[in-house]
DNA sequence: GATAACTATTGATCTGTGTCAGAATAAGCT
DNA sequence: AGCTTATTCTGACACAGATCAATAGTTATC
């Protein structure tokens, strides 16, 4: 699939695919030298697109591969003991699908593609030894960890701590957020993901998670149209997350 | 306890402090050929014993090394904005605290000593150096952040789709679970924590975690004395735990 | 060892969000 | 297109857990 070649040719454009992607940026080649970020490209696989619904791995499968998102929505989740399907998180392109897996050798969830989806696959063992020969590709792999690690804890405070209110403010400004990132804009977007997998995420009613859009939309904090978004009041939206609702519990200062 | 050496000489006790160690097994070192664990207790400080209530960092400063928990117990919390405190998880002996650091370069939580504690101070500049040289090291370094990783989405389904009961009970088995991988008892030990903060970590108020555990002891699941703990009814604080409660909704199969 | 200062327990009440039910809308499918 | 199925919205009601309040127990301090 990945066809690489460092010199000088006409079809430059396919001489790399990690150096052209325009995710390069964020995903993990970020301050390689190009040799090196050659050196990745070779080990990375990519995938034909994944259908809204298909499975890019199942829970308890063995672990191999760290995917990469190149486009799409991506959602991960676990199946209780009882048949109840939980979503641990929704991933966009140039994010990390995977890394929980290789402490165990199994994947503790399953990723299901929310639209049409295409990934690159990343085996693990290859990235692994190649992280051996060039230090700040494994210094990024720690960093995209540990970056994971504080991202889960700013969403424990969230589900512990916040009201719905707040949850679904939180919820829309952080993809907000990561649109921007990626260059796209800040205000207006696409939610790939029903209210019903927004509630099991946020641990809401699908109900409230219904309620709140439409009340945030009354208050002319945002405009809703069925799955797009616009956040109309940032300054308000960041209020209702940073503090609000607090106001009155504050147990130890 | 383990004493491991490959040569014979007098004053092997105090060549290696991690071989010596009886976390080892837990802690880092795992896996590790003996000349490895040598060098990696090289760059290992230890630190003088915190105090209840001192500070073994705080949140904003700058990150440099990650800490193994030798004995005592450790919280680590956020302030939110408005001072309140959030606490985002407790850790106990072989237990390694502050890689959310790693990515920003400065901690994003606070860590406290929760009765007296002490710590191996691991220079994080040292470790990565050192896991390019000893790849089994930074393979055990992935592990532990993947660990984390899928630990902290285990808390996200926690705090986002269970009852206070299940809460509490999950809460107490973890605990239980830590202890017995150290060779502690599972079923009786001492809780370093209070209730409120207990409730903070769990999303719940004080006064239900006391209500929780005193109904949990009536109905002799356990056996309370202020903060000694005794699971008795080990069967049926995990029914609690796994399936519980759910039996009427079940969303998607 | 007495006093102060937390920490835990228990009861009474209030409230945010879940649950149930039904209608409106959108998305797939033949 | 037209039918089916899933998703979203809205209202009425219920209840788990928060909050308020007051007591009892525990730990720290001088």
């Amino acid at each position: 699939m990945s066809l690489t070649h460092t010199h000088s040719r006409f079809n430059s454009t396919l001489t790399s695919q990690c150096q052209n992607c325009s995710l390069s940026a964020l995903c993990l080649p970020i301050a390689l030298a190009d040799e090196d970020i050659n050196r990745l490209d070779q080990i990375i696989e990519r995938k034909k697109p994944l259908k809204k619904g298909e499975f890019l791995f199942r829970q308890g499968e063995a672990f191999d591969s760290v995917y990469a998102v190149r486009s799409g929505t991506l959602k991960t989740f676990n199946i209780t003991s009882f048949g109840e399907e939980q979503i641990t998180g929704f991933y966009c392109p140039s994010e990390l699908v995977g890394l929980s897996g290789i402490d165990s050798g199994a994947y503790p969830v399953s990723a299901k593609a929310l639209e049409t989806t295409t990934v690159c696959e990343i085996p693990f063992s290859h990235l692994e030894e190649l992280s051996s020969q060039i230090p700040s590709l494994k210094h990024q792999i720690f960093k995209v960890m540990s970056r994971k690690i504080s991202d889960d804890q700013q969403m424990m405070v969230l589900l512990g701590k916040k009201n719905a209110d707040e949850k679904v403010a939180s919820f829309l400004l952080n993809l907000s957020n990561r649109f921007k990132k990626r260059g796209y804009s800040a205000s207006s977007f696409r939610l790939s993901m029903s209210r019903g997998e927004i509630g099991n995420y946020l641990g809401l009613a699908v109900e409230t998670v219904s309620r709140v859009i439409t009340r945030f939309q009354k208050n002319e904090l945002i405009h809703v149209d069925g799955k797009e978004i616009e956040i109309v009041d940032f300054p308000e939206m960041q209020k209702l997350v940073g503090v609000a609702s607090d106001c009155g519990k504050i147990s130890q200062i």
